[in-house]
RNA sequence: CGGGGUGUAGCGCAGCCUGGUAGCGCACUUGCUUUGGGAGCAAGGGGUCCCCAGUUCGAAUCUGGGCACCCCGACCA
């Protein structure tokens, strides 16, 4: 992509309305724009970042077993009188009635839709187990929306549906979920911690929270240090074999949010203990057979009897993870994406557009970087240095290949890690192997 | 939902107290000079001063009522 032909509203100040440095940075950065109270508009900025995260997420999902479909932004409100939420979520659900006086709602979540789906569909214990997901917007109502994306009303959301027929298998379902999640958090280098959690409005009683940590997370946890070095299963995960020694791994030592913290173990703990800052950005619940009762999903067992079934949900806040990543990755000038959900593999920097060396090498390093697939933004702009570093900064593209005729005097260009700051000259062709071994 | 605050050019703000028809910085346009970390000079363009009533010869400014947005708290992915 050509800068000069890119749609990226930057801003040079601070938008008064933004409290936190994601929100901040997603304002400046031209990624965001507020449409109302806790509403966004994603501009190609902020999208290639969702699309990305999106992508990952997608992928661990897959590679889980878990089955991609899609359920609508709006429900009928009949399901939720079954599952007897109609009346307990309150004012945060949006309610709507349509031209039939119809009463509908923009779905908060939606164990009530896939429960219905699933019930009308399969009747056999030999259809089971079934792990279903979708990445789909959401809406809360929220009393009092702030920090930009990361507490907006609307929001994009991966939620994963499980059946099961009987709890051993959904603790087994259960454990690659949350095997999955260590891996999804990790490939977009975030070092999150899973924390046993209440299971909140949805019920049940097997849960856990995975928080990112981040210097200026919302909230306060505390956990074992030895926790944060881990390891992540790698690629090689099998998903067939049951996760349950590397859930008891990662649920072995201590962990817990400023909420549900103890105090007495943490002292304990003594030298130990870390104290941190953290965003939760997933949710894994096992509830059981509380909506498939409710909303009698059944199957038939080996032995012809009808049981519910078990059943759970996972979430990660896809939108919410743009602002955490930025929350947990960035410096006074501005993000600092790690490469996995970076909007473009590297930005190159003509520091002279109009120059014919420069713009020679410039065009040469921007087609070679395009053709690898490294999807390079270039920046022809006839705009000052200063400008184009600061922006370039501002944004937060892993690479910055910086063209200048000063460099170019001696056939050199300069390559920069935004991350580090380290600036390297090096021949145009030893950047682009550089870059491609990366 | 309790408490507080703010709405004036794309962004950040001043003007309001003490009424006289709107200004500053950045951004934008044009020209010249500049050119390796948000340039300089000059000339321009852009505003229903959130909305509706009222007071007044006259309202961004005073009064009343709405709406929107933000912050603190309670609540939450």
């Amino acid at each position: 992509m050509r800068m000069s032909e890119f749609f990226l509203p930057t801003l040079k100040e601070d938008p008064s309305e933004a409290q936190i440095v994601s929100h901040r940075f997603m304002l400046r950065a031209g990624m965001i724009r507020q449409s109302s109270a806790g509403i966004y508009s994603w501009l190609p900025m902020g999208l290639r970042v969702l699309k990305k995260i999106e992508g990952i997420v997608r992928q661990e999902q897959d590679r889980a077993g878990c089955q991609e479909l899609l359920m609508p932004t709006i429900q009928s409100a009949d399901i939720w009188r079954e599952s007897g939420r109609y009346d307990d979520y309150g004012k945060e659900m949006l309610r709507i009635t349509d031209r039939h006086d119809r009463e509908m709602l923009y779905g908060p979540t939606n164990e009530e839709l896939i429960t219905e789906i699933f019930r009308e569909s399969v009747r056999s214990y030999k259809d089971l187990p079934k792990l279903l997901y979708h990445i789909q917007w959401k809406f809360r109502d929220e009393v009092r929306p702030r920090f930009g994306v990361m507490r907006g009303r609307e929001f994009l959301m991966k939620d994963s549906y499980s059946f099961d027929l009987d709890f051993a298998g959904a603790k087994q379902t259960y454990n690659k979920m949350f095997v999955s999640y260590l891996r999804t958090f990790s490939r977009m280098g975030l070092k999150a911690i899973p924390m046993a959690a209440d299971s909140g409005p949805i019920g049940g009683d097997m849960s856990h929270e995975f928080l990112i940590l981040a210097d200026t997370g919302e909230s306060e946890v505390f956990c074992h240090r030895d926790i944060l070095s881990f390891d992540v299963p790698g690629d090689d995960v099998d998903y067939r074999i049951d996760q349950q020694p590397v859930v008891d791994k990662w649920t072995s030592l201590y962990a817990a949010t400023d909420e549900k913290h103890n105090a007495a173990r943490e002292e304990e703990l003594g030298e130990e203990l870390v104290a941190a800052r953290g965003i939760e950005v997933g949710h894994i619940f096992y509830f059981g057979t509380k909506y498939s009762k409710a909303m009698n999903a059944v199957v038939a067992s080996p032995d012809g009897q009808e049981i519910p079934v078990e059943m759970g949900s996972y979430g990660v806040g896809v939108s919410r993870l743009v602002a955490g990543i930025i929350e947990a990755s960035h410096d006074d000038d501005g993000i600092i994406w790690p490469e996995p959900v970076a909007p473009f593999g590297a930005g190159i920097i003509n520091l002279r557009a109009g120059d014919a060396l420069c713009d020679t090498t410039c065009e040469d390093l921007y087609s070679k970087l395009s053709s690898a697939g490294l999807d390079p933004l270039y920046d022809d702009r006839d705009e000052r240095a200063g400008v184009k570093f600061a922006n370039m900064d501002l944004i937060g593209l892993p690479w910055q290949v910086v063209v200048g005729p000063r460099g170019l005097e001696n056939g050199m260009v300069e390559i920069k890690s935004r991350a580090t700051g380290d600036k390297q000259e090096m021949t145009p062709d030893a950047v682009l192997n550089k870059l491609m071994a990366v």
